[in-house]
DNA sequence: TCGTTCATGTAAGACGTTACATGATTGT
DNA sequence: ACAATCATGTAACGTCTTACATGAACGA
């Protein structure tokens, strides 16, 4: 469900094709909800069928851009106001702390160490899309910008968190 | 694959069947990831097929309880040091913000504040979750304690970014 | 005896991933 | 002429969710 939903928000900023909502994609939800082209294409065509959107303009190779009809934007609001969000979130990262009694000592302090500068590499590429994005004082910058600094948040805490973490490991043995 | 190996993870700290896999899970694992009763057993009818655990004893009202099998430990080892975790977690709750430019900045408003509450009650779900583990110095309290203190951390920032994010909010007209 | 907990399983359908497949257009 | 980019679509397979289905054992 939440795949829709995203496509329908980026077409509420403005219409686009498939392959224009793949790169938006990339820029910024990728982050949050990722998605391949492929399931991107098929989700495209069903909510065509479904009338929540609808083709207005063709271009060259096949190209189609699509609209956001009001029916699709009614049921946006629905979702945004009436539904609620899953609160639970997938993270394979943590789910591996669980198990690191199952390897040496050593190679459980690697996999935090690990954590810890994929963070950094993580809060660099963020560091990246906000300089490469031109935010305006439209709707979807102030609330891009938001969700950014959730991310810098997020990558900072888990840093921190993975530093912390290292220093709870039974001490080396010498 | 991941449920997979967070199910061979609980068995190589002990034997266990479904239905007390399903318990452990809800107590811990359920937080970074979640399953369904269905999707255990199945799992683990697959994983007793594939021999990577194996029925080691049987109970009453056809209660089976599965043991890791050597493959299964060093299936599990391979996983934690010879492949890379997703760094990607989807989250739907941050896929939202991106969207608050369709509804009115008051309702948007209302959903961080929302955001904050369910934080606070996350971070009081998992002060639960502490004292009602009984923690002793082997490996899985040690692990289960460095991810517990992901998720407080993680709770503690949300609660903040939200109320960062709300004094982002385009003022109140009035 | 009766409700709760223990205990397992299957099936349909939605969602997600990977791979394959094709071809037009643009810029050098 | 050729490479890169634009552009769309399908198929197979795996994973996850929701719902259904069944029944034994335990404790009050």
């Amino acid at each position: 469900m939440s795949l829709r939903y995203a496509l329908l928000g980026l077409l509420a900023d403005r219409p686009a094709s498939g392959y224009d909502l793949l790169q938006r994609f990339k820029g910024s939800l990728a982050n949050v909800w990722p998605a391949t082209q492929s399931q991107i294409y098929t989700e495209l065509s069903k909510l065509a069928d479904a009338e929540l959107i609808a083709v207005s303009d063709e271009g060259p190779r096949g190209r189609k851009e699509y609209t956001l009809t009001d029916t699709g934007r009614a049921d946006l609001r629905h979702w945004l106001t009436d539904t609620k969000p899953k609160r639970v979130v997938r993270n394979e990262v943590l789910l591996r702390v669980f198990f690191l009694g199952v390897i040496p000592p050593a190679q459980a302090r690697e996999y935090l160490s690990d954590i810890e500068a994929g963070s950094a590499e993580g809060l660099a590429a963020l560091a990246e899309v906000k300089a490469a994005t031109d935010w305006g004082d439209d709707d979807l910058s102030t609330y891009g910008r938001m969700a950014l600094g959730w991310g810098e948040r997020f990558y900072v805490m888990n840093q921190q968190w993975a530093r912390w973490a290292r220093e709870q490991l039974p001490p080396v043995e010498r």
